[in-house]
DNA sequence: GCCAACGTTGGC
DNA sequence: GCCAACGTTGGC
């Protein structure tokens, strides 16, 4: 089993969103870069939990636990005209970018703030926490999740 | 709202 | 295939 942290930003779909969905589970769509897509497609699997990480707000952090429940499909909402993350590039018979589907775990008693993430000695190479790092899907390794499991009190 | 960092696009 | 111009992300 493998660890990730997936960003999001509250005002679009934040954790309280994820929690009131039905079965508490949603796609999670709109993946539109190459590095993040790779992994959505051919490394993120059914029973990998992730942090849940809210970006563009005060403060940015991770904010609660989620788990994969269905492995890489592609997005339809790229087939959507209607949708913002149409590309007519995508097709169903030739599809460019995949979802997964997560699954709500828990939401922490408190945000561990990104901040906090760059000063433990032990997050110091941590994806997220590096300078000018974009990436919306981003790695986790088993120590770096067990040193934040161990924060979130 | 600013802007650094980084990804993508497209002319050549 | 290079790289300048442009667009986006996201911390601050």
């Amino acid at each position: 089993m493998k660890y990730w942290l997936f960003k999001s930003e509250p005002e679009t779909f934040g954790i309280d969103h994820l929690i009131k969905r039905p079965k508490q589970t949603e796609q999670w769509d709109g993946v539109r870069n190459y590095q993040a897509r790779n992994m959505l497609r051919d490394d993120i699997k059914i029973g990998d939990k992730a942090f849940f990480y809210h970006s563009n707000c005060t403060p940015p952090g991770i904010v609660g636990m989620i788990d994969i429940v269905k492995a890489s499909y592609p997005d339809t909402t790229a087939f959507n005209p209607e949708s913002k993350y149409y590309d007519p590039k995508s097709t169903p018979d030739n599809p460019r970018w995949f979802m997964v589907d997560v699954h709500f775990i828990k939401k922490f008693d408190r945000i561990i703030s990104l901040e906090e993430l760059k000063q433990h000695p032990l997050l110091e190479n941590m994806v997220v926490a590096r300078r000018g790092s974009r990436l919306s899907i981003t790695p986790v390794t088993a120590e770096e999740w067990k040193t934040i499991i161990a924060m979130r009190k």
